[in-house]
DNA sequence: CCAAAAGTGTTCAGGTTACACCCATGA
DNA sequence: TCATGGGTGTAACCTGAACACTTTTGG
């Protein structure tokens, strides 16, 4: 039997040329949130396959990238951002996922704030979409997604990611509303606030919203002296 | 720019045959629990670089098969065992990873109850290894099973599924042990017991310990009614 | 009778849930 | 003044942690 570890990768290439022709690609569940709702940046396939249904963005990766690298360069190119919250999530390989051939690929979700870069809309109508109406994706994209979401949902409760979703200021509203958008379920307002004063992750900066038509509320920072950023490992060279 | 969905894979191929240089492989974390120790499936590697260090037991994924249906044939290979528990947990990319070529991997874990399959010893000493005394593995496979525990650790309290790990009858005290194997924690053995019993996992077979020198324990079965084994969809087809 | 592990309850602290009223603002 | 959401506290409940003595068996 043939195992990865047992002979070099040229032996293998030269011995099994059947092997490389499985292609490795990235798909990125792109999410923000806009107008109390959240969404993904999504473009229309162009496959005659899938004409006229919603792709997530993906490439393939380059020899000489690593495969973490990969998101970033796609998220780079398309939307200008480099310095981006980014998680491996799952990599699906079934033989029939792409109907054109054999293409394994790793998903990734990534948190941006819409407001910080607009879109220069490009071809293929590149977009941010409801992620609730997103019922008729091409390939497998409704799966990647949902996976993606169940992840987010896991997380976010016990690590302070969501606020790569909201602008540096931002309201208790807006967040509880974040939450529920991410978490699918309405919770209690005043268990939420509670629960995140305690926590410890907001910084009170004594500004109050503007041009409400009602009781401005309070706008907070996330604590970013308690949680520093982790520096991106995975700058991605100019081209 | 060119992305997957953009363009057919064959054309993909012809414009860029470099990508397909990249080769995809499948490692497996395979877990078993004997003599109160959490032990992993191991070979010696025989790549030169990795002299006398310990691999993981992997393969390159076939074109034919789907990604998740490959560890299962690693498995059955290796072990004999074709209906496991099996989980995807992460996909190792880096450029470095693999001293002779691009090898792309995605990991798995496997929960074995060693019991059930005497193994035939084969060649490069495949055997049950301590997971503790794993610090010298070849490639990243230390990395790549440090993942795995984790993983299996955030899922343990959560989900049923270290059944896998024991014989159909055990008592608590295995139980508790395999747990403090898995989390590298002690516990506290009441409070264990109560946990375990609220949570319904388990039912009394009215039978006790053999062969102990101290009183016998009660032994229980994983309750199968209330957590019906999933069938698994991966069967592997005899070779 | 000794060694070893089995079996068993209670208390306390902390966190989660449920729930209702007054307040500040813009229209 | 009205509509809208902002802001606040308490009681009940549940969960998890800490903790010690008696029982059963084999040697």
């Amino acid at each position: 039997m043939t195992t990865a570890s047992q002979k070099t990768v040229k032996q293998l290439i030269s011995e099994n040329r059947d092997f490389f022709k499985i292609a490795i690609s990235v798909d990125c569940v792109i999410l923000g949130f806009e107008n109390n709702e959240l969404k993904v940046l999504l473009i229309r396939s162009d496959l005659e396959e899938y004409k006229d249904r919603w792709t997530l963005l993906g490439d393939l990766v380059r020899p000489n990238e690593d495969l973490d690298t990969a998101p970033y360069r796609v998220l780079k190119e398309r939307t200008g951002l480099d310095d981006v919250y980014l998680e491996q999530v799952h990599t699906f390989g079934d033989l029939d996922r792409h109907p054109a051939g054999r293409v394994i690929t790793t998903a990734y979700y990534s948190l941006v704030n819409i407001k910080d870069h607009q879109l220069k809309l490009e071809h293929n109508q590149l977009h941010w979409h409801p992620v609730r109406e997103t019922s008729n994706m091409a390939f497998d994209h409704k799966k990647i997604l949902d996976t993606c979401m169940k992840q987010l949902q896991d997380k976010i409760m016990e690590h302070p990611i969501v606020f790569n979703l909201l602008p540096e200021k931002f309201s208790l509203r807006e967040l509880q509303c974040l939450y529920e958008s991410i978490l699918e379920i309405k919770l209690d307002r005043r268990n939420f606030r509670k629960k995140f004063f305690l926590m410890d992750w907001l910084v009170d900066v004594d500004e109050l919203e503007k041009d409400v038509p009602h009781r401005p509320g309070k706008l907070y920072q996330f604590n970013s002296q308690r949680f520093p950023k982790v520096e991106s490992k995975h700058a991605v060279a100019a081209e």
